[in-house]
DNA sequence: CCAGTAAAAGCACGACCGTGCTATTGTTCT
DNA sequence: AGAACAATAGCACGGTCGTGCTTTTACTGG
């Protein structure tokens, strides 16, 4: 069992029962290594939990980002970009994003994983206004819309998404999910 | 220590290490008790859980519904309910909002709590619809506004800030979160 | 084939977990 | 004062946790 596929398993574990979940002889179990032969790889859980944090960061860029850069520039693009987020759990993930439960669980928990996660979100936070900003550079938003303000309330429905989904299972929540972003859009369009 | 000061620390534990990372020996120790003393007045952890849950809903109740239900009917009320969240975990709690952790905490994990949750949920986005209806049947709001909806976006607003403002530190957090109920209660006005 | 190296396993440790069972304390009622 | 009862403590159990130390296995280059 390479180091690679440890991480993969570990975070579809992390992704059911978040970050501070994991632990070494349930990953050992489901990877059927023995403890100490797991745990050689990483130092420490800590690390450990870096590195899977890590290995989401880069499963996110290739199943979420690298394909919504790659849509025209404008609304186009910022469209991909929240569609993906809504899929990229249920595509890659057995339970809820990794992010979104890290986010809660470290939020007052001082330390490297929290501060890799923080990064790890102000990067997403940064490039969903810079993909607002090509909207508005190819005239399709209005040229003095706040992209910032535009990426956090987007970020706000991709968030209560996750919650009336995952926790609620409520069948109307793409459906919501699709209104409340039109909506955003619709608002950054134009002044009424 | 009574069975009720117990679910007042035991709720500012869980607002720092959500519900699953309450622990009864910690626990003991935070409040003067032996472990076996403690575990006699709830006879499960899982019964803990519960309770503090409950006591959670008690105070919530106390410190945001009454209050903001004793505001005039309409866009005032809507703005207290609102407004009551934003400060509700900075003023009774020690941590982040306990509903927001266990939301993302028990996704995954069915059982009694993950119910209880649930239900408690429905309700407070029930309540959020409820309170919109009052602005929309005192003309304040349009009066074919899908009050389900403007709860569903109200509630992205309230977890978006609980993100900006607990994981991130984003001294910005308060007013971009304000900003975005503006918008939301600007288009629930009218029409353009 | 053998030496050297890397990966995995074996094993033990102290700590904490939830939970039972039994004893002790403290309170209330007659 | 003594009996009945509730609250708390003492103690032990099997289990899992993270992590060290030592030994065995597997692989590689000469």
């Amino acid at each position: 069992m390479t180091r690679s596929a440890i991480l993969d398993e570990a975070m579809q574990t992390a992704s059911l029962v978040g970050l501070g979940g994991l632990s070494i002889g349930q990953l050992a179990e489901t990877t059927e290594m023995s403890k100490s032969g797991l745990f050689a790889h990483f130092r420490s859980k800590e690390q450990l939990q870096l590195q899977v944090l890590e290995r989401t960061r880069e499963r996110f860029t290739d199943v979420v980002i690298r394909p919504a850069l790659s849509a025209p520039r404008g609304i186009a693009r910022v469209r991909r970009t929240f569609d993906g987020w809504l899929g990229w759990a249920d595509d890659v993930l057995n339970g809820g994003c990794i992010f979104v439960a890290a986010s809660v669980e470290l939020d007052d928990q001082p330390g490297a994983l929290r501060d890799a996660l923080v990064r790890s979100e102000l990067d997403w936070l940064e490039l969903l206004a810079t993909v607002a900003g090509t909207a508005v550079s190819e005239g399709e938003f209005r040229d003095d819309l706040d992209v910032e303000q535009f990426a956090y309330e987007e970020h706000g429905v991709m968030l209560v998404h996750h919650h009336a989904s995952r926790l609620l299972h409520d069948p109307r929540a793409a459906d919501r999910t699709r209104r409340a972003f039109d909506s955003l859009v619709a608002a950054a369009r134009g002044p009424g």
